[in-house]
DNA sequence: ATATTTGCTTTCGAAATGAAAGTAAAGTTA
DNA sequence: TAACTTTACTTTCATTTCGAAAGCAAATAT
């Protein structure tokens, strides 16, 4: 059976796991990233993103975050068979934590990693306040 | 074949699925919160952490993460069959990322979070640079 | 009216995982 | 010193999760 609403199998009653045991895989902090960054997505934005997620993990992804209330599914204001995603405010929470394996990478990855990605991990360095709000607050 | 140093698969050049890629499980941020946390582990001590990971786990999660440098492994000083894991920088660089999905938890789950960490991440809440640079510098 | 697009679902083989049992070397105990 | 226990794994195996590909229905574009 699946499990619904707040009735998760938490590992411990450690934050950490517990954070993992919601969103601790390899997808789910990626679709917060494209949420944040672009602010609306559709399943077919979200499939085009470099990392190549498939159709049905991005569809078990999308619902599962949906059901944690990370992120909010709309109907598009014209077309209907397109679904509009956004965070909500408990999804945007999760930038910090997004934000700070940026830093993590961009000191350790560096060579690896996209240009633009380095100039924020350096506002970040900067100014951390500033630079999240920048995008927490829109 | 397994993955030597370095030959990782990267499914972008981004620095949040890249750091996913690396160390993007439901383990790894254990070991490393029990690293920060205690300083020096042995194999029995991560065997005994609430989260129950199994030995066979535990086992290619110290060898991986060893392998990335974000921890080492050295002999016991008196004892020849205990081994002991310790934090590199580069691994205790990690506790940002840590902290983060702490204070997301004592937020968002806070009801079914121990004690002990609630006021962790109140502190992290207060004053976070002096808070982290209490762990960070011993 | 037909073709295409979107947002999925289904199928299936491969990889990762958890639980349990096994092992070898070191250390402890009688 | 012989037997027992402990530590740090390794092995095995059934289950779960995953990625790749194909399929599908409703909506839209042509």
């Amino acid at each position: 059976m699946k499990a619904k609403k707040g009735e998760e199998n938490f590992r411990s009653d450690c934050p950490i796991s517990s954070a993992l045991d919601l969103f601790g895989d390899k997808w789910s902090l990626l679709i917060i990233r494209d949420l944040v960054y672009f602010g609306e997505r559709t399943f077919k934005d979200f499939s085009g993103a470099a990392e190549k997620i498939s159709s049905a993990r991005l569809a078990d992804r999308l619902c599962k975050l949906e059901s944690l209330d990370l992120l909010i599914k709309s109907n598009h204001p014209t077309n209907k068979k397109v679904y509009l995603y956004t965070l909500t405010p408990k999804g945007m929470d999760l930038f910090p934590v997004v934000a700070e394996y940026v830093k993590w990478s961009n000191k350790y990855l560096n060579d690896h990693i996209a240009e633009p990605a380095k100039e924020f991990a350096q506002n970040l360095e900067k100014d951390r306040e500033n630079t999240l709000n920048q995008f927490m607050k829109r």
